[in-house]
Formats: C-alpha cells, sequence, structure tokens
RNA sequence: GGUCCUUUGGCCGAGUGGCUAGGCUCAGCUCUGCAAAAGCUGCUACGGCGGUUCGAAUCCGCCAGGGACCUCCA
C-alpha cells in the first residue's frame, strides 16, 4: 500500500504526507479577489485543490477545507493611488462596493458550480474578518516586528530577517529585495522598501473603511489569510494552496506573520498550482489574454473558436499535471472534448454491463494487465496527484469496456472480482475524485421518454428495412444536435452532438 | 538586472537512467443497410554541443529558445 506523497513548495520535494491530528485535515486555499470576473487561468487552482480535497476524503480524512473570499479590495500599486480595486470599479459600475462584491461572487459560486467543484467546509470572506485581522496586526505591534507610520501599519521585514529565514519559500534573499528598490510614492513610510502593509490608512475616497487603532482604513492583502487560517484551522495546519504566483510576496509575507503571531511555521505543506498560458504567456489582466469564464462557456471571444463545457475544462485542467503549465488553444480543447466524451461513453457503457460469468473465457493477460491499470489509479493520486495519469490508464481501459460492449470481448475474459473492481473504481475515479460529470443535460424525463418513442420507431422501421424512415428520424435528430448511435448489441445511445 | 523553472513526435501532454505513457489529428483495415461510434494497425519523439555511465529524454556543464517571480495577479 503506498502513501500519499505531496510536493511540498517549502521543501522542493516531494513529502510522504501525514497529518498533524490522525484523521483529520485542515487545508487553506487562496480564492477569488471579487472585483470582477473569473477567468480561465483561476480555474486552475480551484479545480486542481478540488481534485486534491476529494482525494484527500476517498482516503478518509475528515477534511476543513477553508476557501476565502477576497472582498475587501488591494492596491492595484501600492502606494501609488491610493484607491483599491473594488471601489475603483464600484464607481465607475455605479454600484455599492458589497453590491458588486456580491455580484462577483455570485458569479464566481455559479462558475464552480458549473466545475462541479465541492464548495469548501468554510469560506469566510475578507470582510467578515476585520476584527480578526486587527488583532493579529497588534499582536505583530506588541511582539515588536510591526510599526505605525501615517495611520498604516507595516510589518518589518528585515528584523524578522535576522532571527527567521524569510524567502525561504520563494527562493528570495532578502538582500536582492532591498536592493530592488523601486520609485513608488508611499514608499518613505516605510522603514525599508521589503516591509509589506499590514493596515493602510485609507484617503477619503477610498469607500471601503473600517475603523482601528491606527485610524480609518483597511487591511493589507497578506493579513487576511493569516487571520482567518488561524482562526479556522490553527496556528499551524496541513496544507496551503494557491498559485504559484501567490509564493512571493503573499505567501512569503503570510508565513512571516503567522508565525510571529503564532510561534509556529503555520503550514506544513504547501502546495502551488502552475499557469494556464496562452501562447506561452500567463493568462493575466496585465497582459491583456484573459478569457472569462462566462465567456469560455458561450464561445463569445476572438480566440475562441466555439464554447466549451465547463466538464471540457475540467478535463483539460486534469488531463495534466498541476504543477506543469497549460497551454490554452482551440486545438487542444477540442482534443480534450473528444476525448472526455470518449472515456465518459465507456464510463457510462460499463456502468450498464453486468457481469456474465462462462466457464473457460478467463484470458489470463487481460486480467492481470486489468488489475494493474486499476491498481495504479491509487498509487497515481499517491504520487502528488497525478490525474494525468490516471486518466491514461482511464484511457487504455476504456477499449477493454467498448469491446465488452461490442461482444468483441466477452465480458467473462475478466474474473467477476476484477470485473467489479473496474465498475466500482471507474465510479470512485471518475465521478467522485476526478469529480467529472455528464455533459448531456439530459435529466428530464420527458425528453428521455420522447427520446425512447423515436428510438422505438426506428427500430421497428430498421426490421422492416425501412430505411427512408429510420434515416429521417436519425437526419433530423442530427439536426436538432442529436446524434443516435447503432451499437453493435443491437441497442442504440443518443447524445447532444455538441457538448 | 537578480532568482527560479522549462524546452518531448502534426498538436496537447506523461515520464522512474535501461522496458511502446495517454489524448487529439492523419492514413489503412474490420464491423455496419448506410452513418456515427467502436475495435485493430501504422506514424517511435525527446532544443544544440560536450561530459558522466556498460547504457541518458531522464544526471552534470556550456550554449540557444521560451516562461514565471521580483509590482495587483490563480
Amino acid at each position: 500500500m503506498s502513501e500519499l506523497k505531496i510536493y511540498n513548495s517549502y521543501s522542493r520535494q516531494k513529502e510522504v504526507f501525514t497529518s498533524l491530528t490522525p484523521g483529520h485535515v485542515g487545508m487553506y486555499v487562496c480564492g477569488p479577489t471579487v472585483s470582477g470576473e473569473s477567468h480561465l487561468g483561476h480555474a486552475r487552482p480551484y479545480i486542481t485543490f478540488d481534485v486534491i480535497y476529494r482525494y484527500l476524503m476517498h482516503l478518509g480524512y475528515k477534511v476543513r477545507y477553508v476557501r476565502n473570499i477576497t472582498d475587501a479590495g488591494h492596491f492595484e500599486e501600492e502606494g501609488r493611488e491610493a484607491e483599491d480595486k473594488i471601489s475603483k470599479k464600484a464607481v465607475l459600475e455605479k454600484l455599492e462596493p458589497m453590491e458588486l462584491v456580491q455580484k462577483y461572487t455570485n458569479l464566481y459560486h455559479w462558475a464552480m458550480e458549473q466545475f462541479n467543484t465541492l464548495k469548501p467546509t468554510i469560506e469566510p470572506t475578507a470582510t467578515g474578518h476585520i476584527v480578526e485581522q486587527v488583532g493579529m496586526i497588534e499582536e505583530l505591534i506588541n511582539a515588536g516586528y510591526a510599526y505605525v507610520s501615517n495611520g498604516s501599519v507595516y510589518f518589518d521585514v528585515k528584523k524578522y530577517a535576522a532571527n527567521h529565514d524569510y524567502g525561504k519559500l520563494s527562493g528570495r534573499v532578502l538582500d536582492d529585495l532591498l536592493e530592488a528598490t523601486r520609485e513608488l510614492e508611499g514608499q518613505d513610510e516605510k522603514k525599508d522598501a521589503a516591509d509589506f502593509a499590514l493596515w493602510k490608512n485609507a484617503t477619503p475616497e477610498h469607500i471601503m473603511r473600517w475603523k482601528s487603532p491606527w485610524g480609518v482604513g483597511f487591511p493589507g492583502w497578506h493579513i487576511e489569510c493569516s487571520a482567518m487560517a488561524t482562526k479556522y484551522l490553527g496556528a499551524q495546519f496541513d496544507i496551503h494552496g494557491g498559485g504559484m504566483d501567490l509564493l512571493f510576496p503573499h505567501h512569503e509575507s503570510e508565513i512571516a506573520q503567522s508565525t510571529i503571531c503564532n510561534h509556529t511555521a503555520p503550514v506544513r505543506y504547501w502546495i502551488h498550482n502552475n499557469m494556464i498560458t496562452i501562447d506561452g504567456r500567463k493568462m493575466g489582466k496585465s497582459y491583456n489574454n484573459v478569457i472569462k469564464l462566462t465567456e469560455l462557456f458561450s464561445g463569445d471571444h476572438p480566440l475562441l473558436a466555439k464554447a466549451y463545457h465547463p466538464m471540457v475544462i475540467r478535463f483539460f485542467i486534469l488531463q495534466t499535471h498541476y504543477r506543469s503549465t497549460l497551454d490554452f488553444s482551440n486545438e487542444a480543447l477540442q482534443a480534450s472534448e473528444k476525448g472526455l466524451k470518449r472515456l465518459w461513453e465507456a464510463y457510462e457503457k460499463l456502468r450498464a454491463m453486468s457481469y456474465e460469468p462462462r466457464e473457460g473465457n478467463l484470458d489470463a493477460e487481460l486480467e492481470a494487465r486489468s488489475s494493474k491499470l486499476i491498481a495504479e489509479f491509487k498509487e497515481f493520486m499517491n504520487d502528488d496527484f497525478s490525474t494525468a495519469k490516471v486518466l491514461a490508464n482511464m484511457f487504455e481501459l476504456a477499449p477493454v469496456i467498448n469491446s465488452m460492449k461490442d461482444k468483441t470481448i466477452p465480458v467473462s475474459a475478466l474474473s467477476k472480482e476484477t470485473f467489479e473492481l473496474l465498475q466500482q473504481q471507474m465510479k470512485v475515479y471518475v465521478e467522485d475524485i476526478l469529480g467529472l460529470k455528464s455533459v448531456n443535460e439530459a435529466d428530464n424525463s420527458t425528453l428521455q421518454g420522447v427520446m425512447q418513442l423515436l428510438i422505438d420507431i426506428r427500430r421497428e422501421a430498421k426490421s422492416k428495412k425501412d430505411f427512408a424512415t429510420s434515416d429521417k428520424i436519425r437526419n433530423q435528430l442530427a439536426q436538432l444536435g442529436i446524434s443516435l448511435k447503432d451499437e453493435k448489441d443491437g441497442s442504440m445511445n443518443w447524445s447532444f452532438e455538441s457538448l
């Protein structure tokens, strides 16, 4: 029995996973900033960590999965313009800040539902935890690692670095950071360029503001995660996840803050997903190459050849390892679309099949190969969540399943145990762990009934060699976007053509 | 400029020093009233140069390309 190994960004190597409290896992994942719509790039961490969450539960852990909503807004460029993203946009859209935040939070939740991600067990908001953040900042000041300047509070990085290894997570050297000083307004409030804001004094035009011991202002970006993670997961917890671009300064700062307040390293395993790229370049606002999720689902974007179903996106993301970059292209997405369809159809066939024992049919080679492929699901997931390899194995099993359905291979070529294990494990991995679901939204019993009627009529016509009628039914349905397939065993299947 | 990562067949991608990953595309065949699907077969790659090794896509060095972070960023 292999054990779960996770690549820890902090140690830069794979480590055997053990949880702090036996049977329980505490996991924190950086959630969205709800100042705008989520794009394809954002989908990656949520799907990646959804699978990790699902897998940990599959392993029997009780997981507390905390994913925050950043609704308090941060600086576009610290110190340069005293306007945070959210309040700026609110003015543009003539909405109350919280109205805007609510709108994008709803949209985000909707998108997550499309992706079939499980809800976190706690989804705290930054604005709902101002008290905790202020409290933590006070602790930092009392400990001597933060100082007040002009109504703002900064973390003293140099002091922290003197007795802690600041920069270890992101591979940074403090001296380099101090040298890389940039000429920014407001920098003079800080003792050192490397210091980061814990609390910012709010200028009059800044709409989101709270009272604090240092005046009216708003929390710095990094403190929310430290405060909320500590509150819900404790001083030290098992897993912290997020995109690789958050490594610095965000997570590095989190470590520093939490270490001082909690007197221990906050996180045992840091997990970071890589970026989704377009033409080899990271998808991001600053590159102007963003494809929003709503656009992806509707196909309404100049870069998109067509609309893509959320499950196709999910599958696309799972087909590569989470620590590799993943390059977007219509070609790649369409390849995923077809692959997913093939896999899902094989899976559905398997579900509908039942074992028929028959003497002397056992194919020892197939039996051995199949059991190995099934057993490897777990092995691959245990190896730093290698979903791509799990899928590869499933694709190797697909021809076996399809051949059984077509009766090219008897079901009894496998032993009853292996066949049933195949059925059971495919269900567990396809649905429970990888979180895939049907792309056919035909859970409509009326439509099911109508289709069954057409299939019956067509079958009768075929049996009378009335091909004009049978073809008419199939062709007309095709025009409606429904494809009808004759299976080799005499049954007929239908599905929506365009996913 | 600093730090780090990466470079695989037509495309996307996995990869442990020795054994065909997988998907998509393409070609051929089988099945089929036809179609679609499915099955089978074929297409055998590892940026360049050098080194270590019995043996390297996999380790080391140099060169070249690409990228990420250093600033909000999944």
